[in-house]
RNA sequence: GGACGGGUGGUCGAGUGGUUAAAGGCAGCGGACUGUAAAUCCGCCCUCGCAAGAGUACGUAGGUUCGAAUCCUACCCCGUCCA
Protein backbone atom coordinates (compact mmCIF):
# COMPACT_ATOMS: atom_id res chain seq x y z
CA UNK A 1 0.00 0.00 0.00
CA UNK A 2 1.52 2.98 -1.05
CA UNK A 3 2.06 5.81 1.40
CA UNK A 4 -0.06 9.09 1.64
CA UNK A 5 0.45 12.47 3.15
CA UNK A 6 -2.99 13.60 2.78
CA UNK A 7 -5.34 12.09 4.77
CA UNK A 8 -7.95 12.54 1.72
CA UNK A 9 -6.24 9.69 -0.59
CA UNK A 10 -5.28 7.49 2.33
CA UNK A 11 -8.85 6.94 3.97
CA UNK A 12 -9.98 6.69 0.37
CA UNK A 13 -7.51 3.95 -0.34
CA UNK A 14 -8.05 2.23 2.58
CA UNK A 15 -11.93 2.02 2.29
CA UNK A 16 -11.57 0.84 -1.32
CA UNK A 17 -12.63 3.86 -3.09
CA UNK A 18 -9.75 4.41 -5.46
CA UNK A 19 -9.65 2.69 -8.97
CA UNK A 20 -7.77 5.40 -11.44
CA UNK A 21 -6.11 8.57 -10.14
CA UNK A 22 -4.88 11.21 -13.22
CA UNK A 23 -2.19 11.99 -10.78
CA UNK A 24 -1.93 10.02 -7.34
CA UNK A 25 0.93 11.81 -5.93
CA UNK A 26 0.21 15.21 -7.18
CA UNK A 27 -3.16 15.04 -5.51
CA UNK A 28 -1.74 13.74 -2.73
CA UNK A 29 0.45 16.68 -2.26
CA UNK A 30 -2.55 19.46 -2.91
CA UNK A 31 -4.55 17.36 -0.08
CA UNK A 32 -2.06 17.82 2.12
CA UNK A 33 -1.65 21.67 1.67
CA UNK A 34 -4.75 22.60 1.79
CA UNK A 35 -8.69 22.51 0.54
CA UNK A 36 -9.20 21.13 -2.41
CA UNK A 37 -13.02 21.47 -4.04
CA UNK A 38 -14.09 18.65 -5.70
CA UNK A 39 -17.42 17.29 -7.55
CA UNK A 40 -19.26 14.66 -9.22
CA UNK A 41 -22.08 14.92 -11.37
CA UNK A 42 -25.58 13.34 -11.15
CA UNK A 43 -28.43 12.83 -12.93
CA UNK A 44 -31.70 14.67 -12.44
CA UNK A 45 -34.21 12.35 -13.75
CA UNK A 46 -36.04 11.04 -10.90
CA UNK A 47 -37.01 12.51 -7.51
CA UNK A 48 -34.57 10.32 -6.08
CA UNK A 49 -31.16 8.83 -6.22
CA UNK A 50 -30.58 5.28 -5.89
CA UNK A 51 -28.02 2.57 -4.17
CA UNK A 52 -25.86 3.02 -7.42
CA UNK A 53 -25.38 6.39 -7.01
CA UNK A 54 -24.14 5.54 -3.36
CA UNK A 55 -20.67 4.96 -4.26
CA UNK A 56 -20.17 8.68 -5.66
CA UNK A 57 -22.02 10.33 -2.44
CA UNK A 58 -19.92 8.67 -0.07
CA UNK A 59 -16.68 9.85 -2.29
CA UNK A 60 -18.32 13.15 -1.37
CA UNK A 61 -18.38 12.19 1.85
CA UNK A 62 -14.81 11.22 2.64
CA UNK A 63 -13.61 14.25 0.96
CA UNK A 64 -15.18 16.69 3.39
CA UNK A 65 -14.40 14.39 6.46
CA UNK A 66 -11.09 14.62 5.41
CA UNK A 67 -11.29 19.00 5.39
CA UNK A 68 -12.22 19.65 2.60
CA UNK A 69 -14.82 20.85 0.18
CA UNK A 70 -17.76 18.43 -2.24
CA UNK A 71 -19.60 19.74 -4.56
CA UNK A 72 -22.74 17.95 -5.85
CA UNK A 73 -23.48 18.75 -9.53
CA UNK A 74 -26.98 18.76 -11.10
CA UNK A 75 -27.07 17.82 -14.71
CA UNK A 76 -29.91 19.95 -15.28
CA UNK A 77 -28.79 21.07 -18.27
CA UNK A 78 -27.70 17.50 -19.60
CA UNK A 79 -31.40 16.33 -18.60
CA UNK A 80 -33.08 18.76 -20.06
CA UNK A 81 -31.27 17.18 -23.72
CA UNK A 82 -32.49 13.80 -22.28
CA UNK A 83 -30.53 10.31 -22.58
CA UNK A 84 -30.03 9.35 -25.83
CA UNK A 85 -28.70 6.08 -25.34
CA UNK A 86 -32.55 4.92 -24.47
CA UNK A 87 -33.39 2.35 -27.01
CA UNK A 88 -37.10 2.35 -28.28
CA UNK A 89 -39.21 4.51 -25.62
CA UNK A 90 -39.82 8.08 -27.32
CA UNK A 91 -38.35 10.11 -24.78
CA UNK A 92 -39.79 12.90 -23.24
CA UNK A 93 -38.28 16.25 -22.86
CA UNK A 94 -38.24 16.84 -18.75
CA UNK A 95 -39.89 20.52 -18.06
CA UNK A 96 -37.71 22.79 -16.38
CA UNK A 97 -40.34 22.89 -13.48
CA UNK A 98 -40.20 19.03 -13.02
CA UNK A 99 -36.49 19.10 -13.14
CA UNK A 100 -35.88 21.79 -10.28
CA UNK A 101 -38.62 19.85 -8.51
CA UNK A 102 -36.49 16.70 -8.49
CA UNK A 103 -33.26 18.37 -7.91
CA UNK A 104 -34.56 20.05 -4.75
CA UNK A 105 -36.04 16.67 -3.86
CA UNK A 106 -32.33 14.78 -4.22
CA UNK A 107 -30.75 17.74 -2.33
CA UNK A 108 -32.58 16.59 0.70
CA UNK A 109 -30.49 12.82 0.49
CA UNK A 110 -27.54 15.35 0.15
CA UNK A 111 -27.81 16.58 3.72
CA UNK A 112 -28.00 13.49 5.12
CA UNK A 113 -24.55 12.59 3.68
CA UNK A 114 -22.59 16.17 3.46
CA UNK A 115 -22.89 19.36 5.80
CA UNK A 116 -24.60 22.40 3.47
CA UNK A 117 -23.53 26.09 4.35
CA UNK A 118 -21.63 28.41 2.93
CA UNK A 119 -18.41 27.76 4.95
CA UNK A 120 -15.14 26.69 2.92
CA UNK A 121 -15.30 23.15 4.28
CA UNK A 122 -19.21 23.17 3.66
CA UNK A 123 -20.71 21.33 0.61
CA UNK A 124 -23.07 23.26 -1.90
CA UNK A 125 -25.56 22.43 -4.97
CA UNK A 126 -24.98 23.80 -8.57
CA UNK A 127 -26.92 23.22 -11.53
CA UNK A 128 -25.15 22.65 -14.70
CA UNK A 129 -27.86 24.04 -16.42
CA UNK A 130 -26.73 27.93 -15.02
CA UNK A 131 -24.24 27.60 -17.90
CA UNK A 132 -25.41 24.86 -20.37
CA UNK A 133 -28.67 26.62 -21.11
CA UNK A 134 -27.46 30.15 -22.24
CA UNK A 135 -23.92 28.82 -23.83
CA UNK A 136 -23.37 30.59 -27.47
CA UNK A 137 -22.89 27.91 -29.91
CA UNK A 138 -20.35 29.76 -31.50
CA UNK A 139 -18.42 31.02 -28.96
CA UNK A 140 -18.30 27.68 -27.88
CA UNK A 141 -16.87 25.93 -30.51
CA UNK A 142 -14.19 28.44 -30.57
CA UNK A 143 -13.12 28.17 -27.28
CA UNK A 144 -13.54 24.72 -26.07
CA UNK A 145 -14.71 23.01 -29.50
CA UNK A 146 -11.00 23.57 -30.85
CA UNK A 147 -9.59 21.03 -28.12
CA UNK A 148 -10.88 18.26 -29.07
CA UNK A 149 -9.83 16.85 -31.79
CA UNK A 150 -12.41 13.92 -33.52
CA UNK A 151 -9.38 12.15 -34.10
CA UNK A 152 -8.91 11.26 -30.35
CA UNK A 153 -12.58 11.35 -29.74
CA UNK A 154 -13.43 8.86 -32.47
CA UNK A 155 -10.61 6.65 -30.02
CA UNK A 156 -12.82 6.29 -26.91
CA UNK A 157 -14.33 3.46 -25.87
CA UNK A 158 -17.98 4.52 -25.84
CA UNK A 159 -17.60 6.04 -29.51
CA UNK A 160 -15.88 3.07 -30.99
CA UNK A 161 -18.02 0.66 -29.25
CA UNK A 162 -21.27 1.99 -31.11
CA UNK A 163 -18.83 2.31 -34.35
CA UNK A 164 -18.08 -1.10 -34.55
CA UNK A 165 -21.58 -2.34 -34.11
CA UNK A 166 -22.79 0.00 -36.63
CA UNK A 167 -25.55 1.22 -34.24
CA UNK A 168 -25.83 4.87 -34.33
CA UNK A 169 -24.07 7.57 -32.29
CA UNK A 170 -26.11 10.82 -32.72
CA UNK A 171 -23.85 14.20 -33.12
CA UNK A 172 -25.97 15.02 -29.31
CA UNK A 173 -24.22 11.95 -27.62
CA UNK A 174 -21.22 12.59 -29.43
CA UNK A 175 -21.03 16.13 -27.87
CA UNK A 176 -21.64 14.63 -24.58
CA UNK A 177 -18.50 14.21 -23.43
CA UNK A 178 -17.08 18.01 -24.54
CA UNK A 179 -19.86 19.32 -22.22
CA UNK A 180 -18.68 17.07 -19.32
CA UNK A 181 -15.42 18.32 -20.11
CA UNK A 182 -16.23 22.11 -20.23
CA UNK A 183 -18.50 21.25 -16.63
CA UNK A 184 -14.99 21.21 -14.99
CA UNK A 185 -13.53 23.74 -16.54
CA UNK A 186 -16.43 26.15 -15.31
CA UNK A 187 -16.47 24.70 -11.96
CA UNK A 188 -12.78 25.89 -11.30
CA UNK A 189 -13.66 29.28 -13.18
CA UNK A 190 -17.05 29.56 -10.58
CA UNK A 191 -15.30 27.64 -7.59
CA UNK A 192 -11.55 26.75 -7.93
CA UNK A 193 -12.83 23.22 -8.43
CA UNK A 194 -9.93 20.81 -8.99
CA UNK A 195 -11.00 17.33 -8.99
CA UNK A 196 -13.71 15.44 -10.36
CA UNK A 197 -14.57 11.84 -9.15
CA UNK A 198 -16.85 9.37 -10.99
CA UNK A 199 -17.51 5.59 -11.71
CA UNK A 200 -14.08 3.74 -13.55
CA UNK A 201 -17.16 3.89 -16.42
CA UNK A 202 -17.19 7.82 -15.83
CA UNK A 203 -12.46 7.70 -16.83
CA UNK A 204 -13.27 8.85 -20.36
CA UNK A 205 -15.10 11.88 -19.66
CA UNK A 206 -13.16 12.79 -16.38
CA UNK A 207 -9.89 12.39 -18.37
CA UNK A 208 -11.40 15.14 -20.95
CA UNK A 209 -12.34 17.84 -18.31
CA UNK A 210 -8.63 17.56 -17.08
CA UNK A 211 -7.26 17.77 -20.76
CA UNK A 212 -9.38 20.57 -21.71
CA UNK A 213 -8.77 22.36 -18.71
CA UNK A 214 -4.77 21.87 -19.19
CA UNK A 215 -5.54 23.19 -22.71
CA UNK A 216 -7.84 26.19 -22.41
CA UNK A 217 -6.45 27.67 -19.28
CA UNK A 218 -3.24 25.58 -18.25
CA UNK A 219 -4.99 24.31 -14.99
CA UNK A 220 -4.08 21.69 -12.85
CA UNK A 221 -6.79 19.27 -12.70
CA UNK A 222 -7.55 16.08 -11.08
CA UNK A 223 -9.88 13.08 -11.96
CA UNK A 224 -10.58 9.86 -9.72
CA UNK A 225 -12.54 7.37 -9.94
CA UNK A 226 -13.79 4.37 -7.94
CA UNK A 227 -14.36 0.36 -9.03
CA UNK A 228 -17.72 -0.25 -10.40
CA UNK A 229 -19.43 -1.55 -7.24
CA UNK A 230 -21.20 -5.26 -8.28
CA UNK A 231 -21.97 -8.08 -5.90
CA UNK A 232 -19.67 -10.89 -5.52
CA UNK A 233 -22.16 -12.35 -7.93
CA UNK A 234 -20.84 -10.46 -10.32
CA UNK A 235 -24.54 -8.71 -10.64
CA UNK A 236 -24.91 -4.52 -10.90
CA UNK A 237 -25.25 -3.32 -6.95
CA UNK A 238 -28.88 -1.88 -6.22
CA UNK A 239 -31.65 -4.51 -7.90
CA UNK A 240 -34.22 -6.02 -5.73
CA UNK A 241 -37.61 -7.23 -6.02
CA UNK A 242 -39.35 -3.72 -6.05
CA UNK A 243 -36.92 -2.22 -8.38
CA UNK A 244 -34.51 0.14 -7.59
CA UNK A 245 -33.02 0.47 -4.31
CA UNK A 246 -34.27 4.60 -3.58
CA UNK A 247 -32.26 6.48 -1.06
CA UNK A 248 -35.41 8.61 -0.12
CA UNK A 249 -37.49 6.85 2.87
CA UNK A 250 -40.85 8.61 0.48
CA UNK A 251 -39.57 6.30 -2.04
CA UNK A 252 -38.46 2.88 -0.22
CA UNK A 253 -39.16 2.40 3.30
CA UNK A 254 -36.45 2.46 6.01
CA UNK A 255 -37.86 -0.66 7.00
CA UNK A 256 -36.90 -1.96 3.15
CA UNK A 257 -33.80 -0.50 2.86
CA UNK A 258 -32.49 -2.18 6.34
CA UNK A 259 -33.41 -5.29 4.29
CA UNK A 260 -31.81 -4.54 1.29
CA UNK A 261 -28.48 -4.32 3.21
CA UNK A 262 -29.31 -7.17 5.72
CA UNK A 263 -29.32 -9.68 2.60
CA UNK A 264 -25.72 -8.79 1.34
CA UNK A 265 -23.98 -11.79 0.21
CA UNK A 266 -21.22 -12.94 2.88
CA UNK A 267 -18.61 -12.19 0.35
CA UNK A 268 -19.88 -8.17 -0.25
CA UNK A 269 -19.84 -7.99 3.62
CA UNK A 270 -16.57 -6.22 4.32
CA UNK A 271 -16.30 -4.53 1.09
CA UNK A 272 -19.08 -3.17 1.73
CA UNK A 273 -18.82 -2.05 5.18
CA UNK A 274 -15.45 -0.18 4.15
CA UNK A 275 -17.39 1.52 1.22
CA UNK A 276 -20.91 2.56 3.26
CA UNK A 277 -20.22 2.65 6.58
CA UNK A 278 -17.96 5.07 8.81
CA UNK A 279 -17.22 2.61 10.68
CA UNK A 280 -13.38 2.25 11.89
CA UNK A 281 -11.13 -0.01 9.79
CA UNK A 282 -10.01 -1.71 13.07
CA UNK A 283 -13.81 -2.85 14.09
CA UNK A 284 -14.88 -3.94 9.81
CA UNK A 285 -11.42 -6.15 10.16
CA UNK A 286 -12.80 -8.01 13.17
CA UNK A 287 -16.50 -8.16 11.53
CA UNK A 288 -15.19 -9.28 8.72
CA UNK A 289 -13.66 -12.47 9.87
CA UNK A 290 -17.33 -13.80 11.14
CA UNK A 291 -17.97 -16.69 8.99
CA UNK A 292 -20.80 -18.89 8.82
CA UNK A 293 -23.66 -18.03 11.08
CA UNK A 294 -21.91 -15.36 12.46
CA UNK A 295 -21.70 -12.96 9.77
CA UNK A 296 -25.15 -12.42 10.17
CA UNK A 297 -24.24 -10.16 13.03
CA UNK A 298 -21.77 -8.06 10.57
CA UNK A 299 -24.41 -7.71 8.10
CA UNK A 300 -27.00 -6.30 10.67
CA UNK A 301 -24.60 -3.93 11.57
CA UNK A 302 -23.90 -2.99 7.67
CA UNK A 303 -27.77 -2.73 7.38
CA UNK A 304 -27.75 -0.57 10.68
CA UNK A 305 -24.78 2.26 10.02
CA UNK A 306 -26.46 2.08 5.93
CA UNK A 307 -29.81 2.82 7.31
CA UNK A 308 -28.64 5.63 9.74
CA UNK A 309 -26.66 7.20 6.79
CA UNK A 310 -29.31 7.57 4.91
CA UNK A 311 -32.69 7.84 6.86
CA UNK A 312 -30.95 8.95 10.29
CA UNK A 313 -30.41 7.01 13.30
CA UNK A 314 -34.12 6.95 15.07
CA UNK A 315 -35.39 4.98 11.55
CA UNK A 316 -32.47 2.64 11.47
CA UNK A 317 -33.28 1.64 15.14
CA UNK A 318 -37.07 1.14 14.13
CA UNK A 319 -36.31 -0.60 11.13
CA UNK A 320 -33.76 -2.83 13.13
CA UNK A 321 -36.36 -3.81 15.87
CA UNK A 322 -38.69 -4.36 13.37
CA UNK A 323 -36.63 -7.23 11.44
CA UNK A 324 -35.92 -8.75 14.74
CA UNK A 325 -39.63 -9.18 15.98
CA UNK A 326 -40.53 -10.29 12.62
CA UNK A 327 -37.70 -12.75 11.48
CA UNK A 328 -36.71 -13.49 15.30
CA UNK A 329 -39.11 -13.06 17.54
CA UNK A 330 -41.59 -14.77 15.88
CA UNK A 331 -44.85 -13.36 16.89
CA UNK A 332 -44.33 -9.35 17.00
CA UNK A 333 -45.23 -6.94 14.50
CA UNK A 334 -43.04 -4.41 13.74
CA UNK A 335 -44.31 -0.89 13.67
CA UNK A 336 -42.32 -0.34 10.58
CA UNK A 337 -44.00 -3.06 8.56
CA UNK A 338 -46.59 -1.90 5.66
CA UNK A 339 -50.47 -2.21 6.76
CA UNK A 340 -53.73 -2.81 6.49
CA UNK A 341 -56.36 -1.68 8.40
CA UNK A 342 -60.13 -2.89 7.94
CA UNK A 343 -63.05 -1.93 10.34
CA UNK A 344 -63.23 -4.56 13.00
CA UNK A 345 -66.51 -7.10 12.31
CA UNK A 346 -65.47 -7.69 8.98
CA UNK A 347 -63.81 -10.43 7.56
CA UNK A 348 -61.69 -9.49 4.23
CA UNK A 349 -60.67 -11.99 1.67
CA UNK A 350 -57.00 -12.77 2.11
CA UNK A 351 -56.04 -12.41 -1.47
CA UNK A 352 -57.55 -8.86 -1.63
CA UNK A 353 -55.58 -7.77 1.66
CA UNK A 354 -52.42 -9.41 0.13
CA UNK A 355 -52.88 -7.28 -3.50
CA UNK A 356 -53.79 -4.24 -1.47
CA UNK A 357 -50.46 -4.62 0.30
CA UNK A 358 -48.72 -4.74 -2.80
CA UNK A 359 -47.39 -8.23 -1.22
CA UNK A 360 -48.40 -9.36 -4.78
CA UNK A 361 -49.16 -7.29 -8.10
CA UNK A 362 -52.54 -8.71 -9.28
CA UNK A 363 -54.88 -11.85 -7.74
CA UNK A 364 -53.99 -14.33 -9.99
CA UNK A 365 -50.45 -13.84 -8.05
CA UNK A 366 -52.00 -13.74 -4.90
CA UNK A 367 -53.48 -17.30 -5.50
CA UNK A 368 -50.44 -18.77 -6.91
CA UNK A 369 -48.42 -17.79 -3.90
CA UNK A 370 -51.23 -18.97 -1.76
CA UNK A 371 -51.05 -22.57 -4.37
CA UNK A 372 -47.60 -22.64 -3.96
CA UNK A 373 -48.07 -22.28 -0.01
CA UNK A 374 -46.19 -18.88 0.13
CA UNK A 375 -48.62 -17.10 1.93
CA UNK A 376 -48.71 -17.31 5.66
CA UNK A 377 -50.92 -15.68 8.28
CA UNK A 378 -49.59 -15.82 11.49
CA UNK A 379 -46.96 -18.30 10.66
CA UNK A 380 -49.59 -20.66 9.48
CA UNK A 381 -49.49 -21.44 5.94
CA UNK A 382 -53.11 -19.71 3.87
CA UNK A 383 -54.78 -22.75 2.44
CA UNK A 384 -57.73 -21.82 0.69
CA UNK A 385 -58.45 -19.55 -2.20
CA UNK A 386 -61.06 -17.94 -0.10
CA UNK A 387 -59.63 -17.78 3.10
CA UNK A 388 -60.98 -14.38 5.23
CA UNK A 389 -59.34 -13.03 7.76
CA UNK A 390 -61.68 -13.14 11.02
CA UNK A 391 -61.69 -12.81 14.97
CA UNK A 392 -59.66 -15.57 15.76
CA UNK A 393 -57.30 -14.73 13.92
CA UNK A 394 -56.18 -11.97 15.75
CA UNK A 395 -54.02 -10.74 18.65
CA UNK A 396 -55.78 -9.04 21.60
CA UNK A 397 -54.38 -5.54 19.75
CA UNK A 398 -56.32 -6.64 16.92
CA UNK A 399 -53.93 -7.30 14.75
CA UNK A 400 -52.08 -10.13 12.74
CA UNK A 401 -49.12 -11.07 10.63
CA UNK A 402 -49.53 -11.66 7.11
CA UNK A 403 -46.49 -12.70 5.18
CA UNK A 404 -45.38 -13.64 1.61
CA UNK A 405 -42.88 -15.81 1.11
CA UNK A 406 -39.64 -15.75 3.90
CA UNK A 407 -39.01 -12.39 3.59
CA UNK A 408 -41.83 -10.21 2.89
CA UNK A 409 -44.37 -8.98 6.16
CA UNK A 410 -47.15 -7.12 6.68
CA UNK A 411 -49.36 -5.99 9.27
CA UNK A 412 -53.62 -6.34 9.05
CA UNK A 413 -55.25 -4.53 11.82
CA UNK A 414 -58.77 -4.30 12.71
CA UNK A 415 -59.82 -0.74 13.67
C1' G B 1 -35.75 13.26 -49.37
C1' G B 2 -34.48 7.97 -51.67
C1' A B 3 -33.49 2.44 -51.07
C1' C B 4 -33.72 -1.48 -47.80
C1' G B 5 -34.50 -3.85 -42.87
C1' G B 6 -37.32 -3.85 -38.40
C1' G B 7 -41.23 -2.86 -34.24
C1' U B 8 -43.62 -9.75 -30.20
C1' G B 9 -45.01 -10.47 -23.04
C1' G B 10 -40.38 -7.08 -17.40
C1' U B 11 -36.23 -7.90 -20.93
C1' C B 12 -33.58 -10.56 -24.90
C1' G B 13 -35.47 -13.40 -28.65
C1' A B 14 -38.30 -17.65 -31.65
C1' G B 15 -42.57 -17.71 -34.43
C1' U B 16 -44.40 -15.90 -41.56
C1' G B 17 -52.64 -17.98 -41.96
C1' G B 18 -55.45 -22.48 -37.73
C1' U B 19 -52.45 -27.63 -32.86
C1' U B 20 -50.13 -19.80 -30.31
C1' A B 21 -51.62 -16.84 -24.08
C1' A B 22 -47.36 -17.19 -28.10
C1' A B 23 -40.70 -21.73 -27.90
C1' G B 24 -36.18 -20.69 -25.39
C1' G B 25 -32.79 -17.56 -22.37
C1' C B 26 -32.37 -13.81 -18.60
C1' A B 27 -34.68 -11.15 -14.69
C1' G B 28 -38.52 -11.85 -10.98
C1' C B 29 -41.67 -14.73 -7.44
C1' G B 30 -42.80 -19.29 -4.30
C1' G B 31 -40.85 -23.92 -2.30
C1' A B 32 -36.72 -27.40 -0.68
C1' C B 33 -31.72 -27.07 1.50
C1' U B 34 -29.60 -23.12 4.83
C1' G B 35 -27.82 -18.51 8.16
C1' U B 36 -33.32 -13.46 6.08
C1' A B 37 -26.20 -15.67 2.38
C1' A B 38 -24.23 -18.00 -2.04
C1' A B 39 -24.69 -22.33 -5.08
C1' U B 40 -28.10 -26.15 -6.47
C1' C B 41 -32.85 -28.48 -7.33
C1' C B 42 -38.42 -28.17 -8.00
C1' G B 43 -42.58 -25.07 -9.24
C1' C B 44 -44.72 -20.42 -10.96
C1' C B 45 -44.49 -16.18 -14.06
C1' C B 46 -51.11 -11.28 -18.89
C1' U B 47 -56.03 -10.10 -16.31
C1' C B 48 -60.77 -11.76 -14.20
C1' G B 49 -62.97 -16.36 -12.31
C1' C B 50 -63.34 -21.58 -6.78
C1' A B 51 -63.92 -23.74 -11.43
C1' A B 52 -65.53 -24.69 -16.27
C1' G B 53 -64.36 -20.63 -18.80
C1' A B 54 -63.95 -15.58 -20.43
C1' G B 55 -61.42 -11.12 -21.64
C1' U B 56 -57.35 -8.68 -23.34
C1' A B 57 -52.33 -8.98 -26.00
C1' C B 58 -47.62 -9.38 -30.85
C1' G B 59 -46.17 -0.43 -32.92
C1' U B 60 -51.34 2.32 -34.22
C1' A B 61 -55.84 2.30 -37.21
C1' G B 62 -58.49 -0.06 -40.79
C1' G B 63 -59.14 -4.30 -44.30
C1' U B 64 -58.94 -9.59 -46.53
C1' U B 65 -60.38 -14.46 -44.37
C1' C B 66 -64.63 -19.30 -41.45
C1' G B 67 -59.89 -18.08 -38.86
C1' A B 68 -54.38 -13.14 -38.56
C1' A B 69 -48.57 -11.95 -34.45
C1' U B 70 -48.46 -14.06 -39.35
C1' C B 71 -51.56 -11.50 -45.73
C1' C B 72 -53.13 -6.21 -47.60
C1' U B 73 -53.51 -0.59 -46.89
C1' A B 74 -52.43 3.85 -44.32
C1' C B 75 -50.00 6.05 -40.41
C1' C B 76 -46.29 6.35 -36.27
C1' C B 77 -41.59 4.95 -34.51
C1' C B 78 -36.53 2.68 -34.84
C1' G B 79 -32.18 1.12 -37.61
C1' U B 80 -28.68 0.62 -41.99
C1' C B 81 -27.01 2.67 -46.47
C1' C B 82 -27.39 6.76 -50.09
C1' A B 83 -28.45 12.09 -50.85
Amino acid sequence: MPHFKSDFLRVMHERGHVHQCTDLESLDEKASKGIVTGYIGFDATADSLHVGNLAGIMMLRRLQQTGHRPIALMGGGTTKVGDPSGKTETRQLMSDVQIAANIASIKGIFTNYLTFGGGAKDAFMVNNADWLDTLGYIPFLREVGAHFTINRMLTFDSVKMRLDREQPLTFLEFNYMIMQGYDFVELHKRYGCALQMGGSDQWGNIVNGVELGRRMKDLELFGLTTPLITTASGAKMGKTAAGAVWLKKERLSSYDYWQFWRNTEDADVGRFLKLFTDLPLEEIGRLEKLRDAEINEAKKILAFEATKLAHGAEAAEAAAETARQVFEGGEGQGGDLPTYEFPRGTTPLVVDVVVTLGLAASRGEAKRLIEQGGLRLNDAAVTGLTATIGESDLDASGAARLSAGKKRHAVVRAV
